[in-house]
DNA sequence: CGGAATCTTGCAACGCGTTGCAAAACGGGT
DNA sequence: ACCCGTTTTGCAACGCGTTGCAAGATTCCG
């Protein structure tokens, strides 16, 4: 039995918009009604519903938080941080877990049936067309760890994927290594495209720099274990890896120690993202340090800011990353 | 600009209830005005709002998935099985972090207010106290992870802990070691006391068994090795360590390699979880498996049948659990 | 074909809160 | 005490969908 308006209205003896106005942010209410309505309301363990009141102001402060990425353990930290912060704004996560789909339909479906304000899309590995998707069902989106770009079609926030890509071969060579090699993820993620691109442009800079190519068909550590299996059955002589992404660095990392090879004395590792356990001692893990707290503020922010304006352009903001030294490349010459 | 039940009604040239009974299970309608009715729905682009709807039906299908364990990486495991265990039945988690928060006042609240159908909270550090202050606002709740009882105030489901600490202590004397020691978790979380209980009894049963006992402040690695290193400076012989939790056991082992103790040469290590990372190759920590999926299963079991029948007396859920054996522990002699 | 049994349908009221509007109460100044 | 300008208050309608009820339409049967 739960109580209502109503009964808080009769019980203060005052009217129904009395209550309601007791709870409504800057309405006009006197002190003393307000002393009345706050007294019943407590007496009577009053809690005004939120889906209710949404009908009327078309706002339920739920967002969607969509995500395919429950196998990489920097997503927890993912999902600490969009949770906190948006509660910290009065907004609360639905959560979306898309680990068996791969069409946006059913997803964007859910989200309208509850009338989410806004969604976060948090993955770096859906194509940016699941974003589009809830863009053109009305939903204000926001894709966070997507592709930055200049004129995008949803707000986008990540970092230049690109950019860390020569970073990390300016950061190999620098080291003098010679022959290269990149550990991607998933060959059709953008960011896996990304990062090679750069990756490989900067090391074509420098002539006499050997490349080779690998991807691992998942953000995970086997998968990366694997693929790293599979360079040295074919023969590689790659002296320093640039992988897509820390849990993969760790698969790769595990099958060269596997092989005797020692990291990073025979072989350099260097990975991207600085999961918490990159620091962990006993793994000391040399990434390319991703700026989570940044990226995922901005993304409250830009959708915080579409509650008001939904129609807002999309834009695309992209944060700057850098190289965290641990232990898994050997020092500069 | 969104599209209502109306809206639908007036272009298919029927009234609102006939629109209403077509998008409901089992309610009377001919062919012929669903048929008219679909399409109507389908070039509007209808879809139900499940909030006003929850208004009449008083049902969400939203359930509260509570947890203050964001980080460790074990939750990213639960978190993707409970999410995906809910969609599948129809369910959406609206996920509450209480990362810093201790008392259960304000997601009481906020569930409340967004009429949630159920409660999960998941986790093994909270006290009782908090799952009950759910059922104390009327909330159906099922505390998973939680500890298991006889007449429990909520349900529970869970692992008999205690069974669980007399499995490490009778797995590790039988491998011979004589000097034990228990590396627990915060020293107040039940299942902290409860897994040093078991494992108390079960040594003290074989004479000449000698013990130490450490806690860590959180289930974190840091905190496992922070409490080991600790041991270490205090000049502790012990043989062979229980950690109450696998990432405090990765903690652990890290500080005794660092002190150039062998694992398991000089010491041996066995955890509690299962974690997915205990498996990795590299890692290999011999550990108790709890079944998550299982105690997973069962929570949204219990919390599903709570929506038919909320007064369900609370019982109590509790499975087995199992040694798994890897490379942290010394073969039995 | 008539009448009873069964389906379908629309009406109207309801669930819980919000809000525009006009009436009522209040405050201050003379 | 009176008048005028502000607050404060209640009424009533609304947001979106559901549902009990009775009337209307079908079906079935003899």
């Amino acid at each position: 039995m739960t109580v209502t308006l109503k009964h808080v209205a009769e019980r203060a003896g005052v009217s129904r918009s009395a209550v309601s106005r007791c709870f409504t942010e800057g309405a006009s209410i006197s002190g003393k009604t307000r002393a009345k309505v706050e007294r019943a309301a407590t007496e009577l363990g009053y809690c005004p519903n939120f889906l209710a009141r949404s009908l009327t102001t078309r706002s339920t402060r739920l967002i969607g938080l969509v995500s395919n990425n429950f196998h990489n353990p920097v997503f927890l930290q993912i999902f600490d941080l969009f949770t906190r912060g948006l509660q910290d704004r009065g907004l609360s996560p639905l959560l979306v877990n898309l680990s068996e789909e791969t069409a946006p339909a059913r997803s964007v479906q859910m989200l309208r049936q509850y009338s989410v304000d806004g969604v976060i899309v948090a993955s770096s590995t859906l194509p940016s067309g699941f974003a589009r998707a809830f863009r053109d069902a009305g939903l204000p989106v926001v894709h966070a760890f997507g592709r930055p770009a200049d004129r995008p079609d949803v707000h986008v926030v990540g970092i230049d994927n690109v950019a860390c890509g020569r970073m990390a071969a300016r950061t190999l060579i620098g080291r003098g290594y010679a022959r290269l090699g990149f550990l991607g993820g998933p060959e059709t993620a953008s960011t896996t495209q990304d990062r090679m691109a750069g990756f490989l442009a900067e090391a074509s800079r420098h002539p006499g720099t050997g490349m080779a190519i690998r991807f691992a068909d998942a953000y995970s550590f086997d998968a990366g274990r694997t693929a790293m299996q599979a360079g040295l059955a074919a023969g590689s002589t790659t002296e320093a890896w640039f992988c897509g992404d820390d849990v993969l660095s760790l698969g790769a990392i595990s099958a060269l120690r596997d092989a005797a090879l020692s990291v990073p004395g025979d072989v350099g590792v260097i990975g991207l993202n600085d999961m918490e356990m990159a620091g962990w001692a006993g793994v000391a893990l040399t990434t390319i340090h991703q700026p989570f707290a940044e990226i995922i503020g901005a993304s409250i922010d830009v959708v915080a800011a579409m509650l008001d304006d939904p129609a807002r352009p999309p834009d695309s903001r992209s944060f700057p990353c850098r190289v965290i030294e641990r232990g898994t490349l050997r020092a500069p010459p």
